[in-house]
Parts: C-alpha cells; sequence; structure tokens
DNA sequence: AATTATTTTTTACGCGCGTAAAGAATTGGA
DNA sequence: TCCAATTCTTTACGCGCGTAAAAAATAATT
C-alpha cells in the first residue's frame, strides 16, 4: 500500500494500466473482464487502495447495487436478529444494504418508501406494518421497485412473500398444549398490528374445531407496538377480573407472553407443567428473550435461518429476472416446537 | 399534483419559473432563498413532484447531508431505542441518516467505517465496540470525518463524546442497596465488551471503600454480546458451587441481571424485598425488558432522552463548525434510580 | 499461420447537478 | 425617488463515471 492518492478512475487507469471503461466493467462486476486483467486491476488496488465515487457511479445507472431493507419495528430484538442474516448475505453478494425502520408508525414508513425510491435500489425487502401500513402507496411502490415482501403477507402486493407459516405454529401449539393437559384458550389483542395474528386466531378456532374442543378467545384492549405492556395490562385485568376458561394460555406471541408472564408473576400465579403450578403458558415465535422469562417460555420457533435466506435468495432472482415474476410467489416455512418450562 | 413528469432541475427551472442555480440553493438549504421565490418554488413542488437526483446532487458536494449512525449491537434493544430517537432528530434537520451494526464484530465496525468514508458523510454518531474495536482504525476515521462518539468513550478519539455517567449508575445502586439492606457484591463479565463495564467496577470498589463496607466482585466468563446467557450460566454457576458473600446482587448491566434472575428462578432462588426472598438483585441501564422480568428489575436509568439528544445536538454544532471542535467535548448524564420488585 | 471470437483501448458524449462570475432585477431604507 | 444591498438570472464549466462505437490487441480455433 504506497498509498498515493488517486482522485479517480482515469488516473487509477493510468497507474494500473488498464482502461478506464475496462475499469468501470469491473467494478460493476469484477466477472465480467478477462482473468489476467482482474489480477492486474486488483494488484493495483491493493496498492493504491482507490474506491470508486460511489455518487458518480449510481448516478447513471438505471439500478444501483443498494438493497433496501424496510422492517416495521427495529426495537423489536425478532426483526434485529433477521435484518443482521440479511445484511449479511447483502453484502457477500456484493450489494449494498440499507436499513430502515418504521418504528410502528404508517407516515414513516411512507417516507420511507419515498425515500427507498431516490436511492433507486436494484431491490427491496419489506417487512409492512401491516393493518397500520397504506396499502395504496406500498402497492405504488411494489410497481415501481422490486419488492419482496417478508415477516406480512400483503395480498397481491410485490413479487414475492417469504414468512411463517402460522397454521404451522399454531397447530403444534395447539396439539402440544391439548394432549399434555388442558386445551388452550387463546389471548390476543383485540386490534392486532399485524396480520399474522389473525391468521394464528384462524388456526387456533380450525385446529380447536378439528380436535372437537370448544374454542375460547380471549381478546385484550390496546394498540401500538408495545406489545409487552399491553399483556402485562391484560393479564392483569384477566387474573383479576375473570375466570379463565382453562388453566392453558396460548398467546398470539412471545413479546405479549412476556408481558402475561410478568403479570402472572406480580399476581403470585405459578406457572408451568409442575404440580404447584396454576396455569399453563405457550406462545409463537421464538423471541430472543423466551429463553430468559420466568419460567423460560415454551413456544414455536420460526425457522429464522430459512425465512431470511429465502428472502435474499428471492431478490436476488427477482434482481436477475429484471424486477419482474411471471407469478407472485408466496413461500411460507414451518414452526418448530420449542419446549420450555412454561407448558 | 398534476403529475407531469420532471426529468430534472432544468425541465423543473422552467415549469417553475426559478433558475437552476436557484433551484439548487434551495434544495441545499431551503432558507437560503428569498421567501418569495421559495413559496414558488414550492408551490411548483406541488404540482410537479420532481426530487433531486442525491447522486447527482452529493457528486459535487464535498459534503453530503448525510449522517452516519454506529452501534455496536442493534439486536440490544437499548441500542434500537436510542437509535430511534436520533434517526427522528436527524431527519427533522434535514440529514438522511443511515444506520449501521456492527453486530459485536470488529471486522464488521471496520467495513461500516470504511464504506462510511465513501457515503462523504457530514458527520457520524459512532458507537464503538468498546474492547474490540481496532482503535487505530476509529481513529484513521475520526481524523477524516466529523465525529462525535457515544456509549462508549474511546479516550480522545472523536470531537466529542456524549454518554452517562457510570459513577452515578452506580453510586445510586450501592447507596440504596446498602442503605436499605446488606450492602452489595458485584457481579459482572470477566472480560467486558464495554469499557464502561470497567468505569462501573471501579465505581463499585470506590462507593464501597467511601461507605467502608468490604466489597466483593463476582467475576463470570464468557466472551460475545449474549449477555443473558452469559449471565446466566454465571448464574447457575455461582448458585450451585459459591457461597454468596451477601444477599444481594448488583449487576453490572441489566441483560447481565436477566440472564441472571432467570438462573435464580431455574434454582427456585427467590428474588425480591420481601420476607420470603433470599436475594436482591439490582442492575444499570433500564433496558426496555427490565420492567418485564420477574421480579421487575431494580435498576438505574439511563437518561435516554437526553444522551441521544445530547449527542444529535453535538454532531450538528460540529456540523455547523466545519467538522471540528477546538477542544474535544465529554459530556455525561447522570442515571436516575428506578425502583421495582427485585431489591 | 491464418482465421475467428473475445476482450481491451481509444475516442467521445452525456448524465444531473454544483458552482463560479458577471450582469440584471428586486428589495429596503432614507 | 434614488442608492445600496440583496437576490436572482444567465452563462459556462467541471465533477466522476456510464456507455456506445470503432479500432486495436489478444486469445482460441482450425
Amino acid at each position: 500500500m504506497t498509498d498515493q492518492k488517486v482522485r479517480n478512475m482515469e488516473e487509477f487507469a493510468a497507474k494500473s494500466g488498464v482502461s478506464r471503461p475496462t475499469l468501470s466493467k469491473y467494478f460493476n462486476d469484477p466477472g465480467s473482464v478477462r482473468g489476467s486483467t482482474r489480477k492486474r486491476i486488483e494488484e493495483a488496488l491493493e496498492q493504491y487502495d482507490y474506491r470508486p465515487n460511489i455518487y458518480a457511479m449510481n448516478q447513471n445507472r438505471r439500478l444501483t447495487k443498494n438493497i433496501g431493507i424496510v422492517v416495521p419495528y427495529l426495537a423489536d430484538p425478532f426483526f434485529a436478529e433477521i435484518v443482521r442474516v440479511i445484511e449479511r448475505r447483502c453484502i457477500e453478494a456484493g450489494f449494498s444494504p440499507s436499513l430502515f425502520s418504521s418504528h410502528g408508525e404508517r407516515h414513516l414508513e411512507n417516507d420511507i418508501l419515498d425515500s427507498l425510491r431516490s436511492l433507486k435500489p436494484a431491490g427491496v425487502l419489506l417487512a409492512p406494518l401491516g393493518r397500520d401500513s397504506d396499502k395504496s402507496a406500498i402497492e405504488a411502490f411494489c410497481r415501481d421497485v422490486p419488492t419482496v415482501l417478508f415477516d406480512s403477507n400483503i395480498e397481491g402486493m410485490g413479487e414475492a412473500f417469504v414468512g411463517s407459516d402460522n397454521y404451522s405454529f399454531v397447530s403444534q401449539t395447539v396439539e402440544y398444549l391439548s394432549r399434555t393437559g388442558e386445551p388452550p384458550c387463546f389471548f390476543e389483542m383485540r386490534q392486532p398490528a399485524n396480520p399474522n395474528a389473525n391468521k394464528r386466531r384462524n388456526a387456533y378456532l380450525d385446529m380447536m374445531a378439528r380436535l372437537e374442543l370448544e374454542p375460547h378467545v380471549l381478546q385484550i384492549d390496546g394498540t401500538g407496538w408495545a406489545f409487552e405492556e399491553i399483556g402485562r395490562q391484560g393479564g392483569l385485568d384477566i387474573l383479576e377480573n375473570k375466570d379463565l376458561p382453562t388453566n392453558t394460555m396460548l398467546c398470539s406471541n412471545d413479546r405479549l407472553a412476556i408481558g402475561f408472564l410478568s403479570a402472572c408473576f406480580e399476581k403470585d400465579v405459578r406457572v408451568g407443567r409442575g404440580a404447584d403450578c396454576t396455569l399453563r403458558v405457550a406462545s409463537h415465535d421464538d423471541h430472543p428473550f423466551s429463553r430468559y422469562t420466568c419460567p423460560s417460555l415454551t413456544t414455536a420457533a420460526h425457522d429464522y435461518a430459512s425465512v431470511s435466506g429465502h428472502a435474499v435468495e428471492t431478490l436476488f432472482r427477482l434482481i436477475e429476472s429484471g424486477g419482474r415474476f411471471d407469478q407472485r410467489e408466496e413461500t411460507l416455512f414451518a414452526a418448530r416446537l420449542i419446549m420450555r418450562e412454561s407448558a
């Protein structure tokens, strides 16, 4: 590294002995030049550590090497974890991921889509807010930018959807719970932010019907993304005022369950499978913290790796296909039951 | 919104009746043009919804309107929460924040700094990994790019540091714990990733000396950023094998405490202030989940709002000052004791 | 060695905007 | 009303790179 300053590609062309248009080709796709010239370029690259000006690069390219990643709520470790995997895969494939969080707010999601347009990304991985999303804004965006939806499906939008099979989550937990004790009642928000919640409730009702058991759905109030607090308040309310229809509670998702377990602890309700326990609690998602609740939470785990991996691969295929699929793809991955202490 | 296509600033100049250089000035700083012309521009903007090409904009500008935000570990809700506030403030001030997470890995932190250079940001808010950081890489980066460090201080690097006063955290918890029961022993990682941990241990030792109490530091093994698991394993180990020097445990941070509490629950050790409890546990950070541990965690809270607010303001001042301060600034905010059920 | 296919060089233009300079227009104040 | 200060328009050039086309060089094939 002789550390000399190289101002632009022209100068680097002189230093490396490779013409500027060839360099341009190389930086756009290193595999597109002959092996011997590629070697010459990369040797020079080590000597002079030149990097092309990304702004000048992207100015004329119809499509950049940028990939947008949008999640509804980054403070949720579930999304933070998925983002980590996706980010890495994008970088490995030579793309530049840009991360955005809607922070649960519709106007922020819209703003993000707006600024994403002017980034002219090669593609976007979008986990929409769900119920709060501005459907028409998302639809318009997907028409302009090659987009793969993940986590929350919105019918017909984007070229593909990759997510988890909510039925697989609920069928496993319901089956397990009713096989090993009283059948569960279902604990959820009355107005869930996320469409997965509705699918889970329906799956619960369906499973209970199939097992010829009586379903009970407990719906609690609260809006927004502070699920733990909503779960706790709803839990306190239920434990104080209501007779539980069964001793087994199946929460729609882990964050609600975390709040509910904290309410149980406050009310001295012992949770678990033991003889001294009065309540069993299970849930869905395998949230990174569900291992550390008291007791540890029995839950159904997303196939994190498959979901994020397949979402990225689908986007890469989409980009190679010129941004459109003949037909919208939908891929769902099954859940895996994680048995811990709470049920 | 007549929704006509406007290809570039030239065309928009024609449509709006304002010359291109003036438009350029406007987009660079809306306040820099006369009110009447600003109005004309903004009226035209509503009709034609033109947006300047960000790549062409930034190509020639020595400095962009981008701000880089780098955190060591985004899956930690603590950082996710801080990022949210910072992001919003940047947008409000007319900047474009770009978010990056080092995911606890040195080489990723270095890569981020690298790609941040080519973004030519107006400024960077950097929360370094700490112990794992490549000090010389950070130093070199800070020489080139106006940088404000936050959360973890690294002596002399960046133009300013904004964080929390670790002494204030520990002095309050130690004072409270020793006033209301047995004095605490200190629970921490043997090789903490974060320099704040060392400051907290020293603060503990100092406080205990000041109160003329005997200090006990319990150091547990484990590296990386999976603090909960490290805390749990360390907790199990201590509860099984060791005689605790006191019945009061002060954890270095909440994530360790979350793991430790889960170990206590597993070992049937009742935690809290009640007569039936054998252990008190307190900690530092006021992690977003510390409200939902069982029992809820007594802790010392960061002044989230002040830290993130002041970090952003400091960066803005730095940018206005041309990227350099005469003298490195250091601002620490005091903690606030949050009394909950665990101690 | 001759022919063909592939890759690189040369040359040249354009992208969309920043920005400098000089002159014209507008404004504000007395 | 006039002058000075401010703001705007006109004109022009450059940024760093993409990319097209034709000529030259290199590699692969016969």
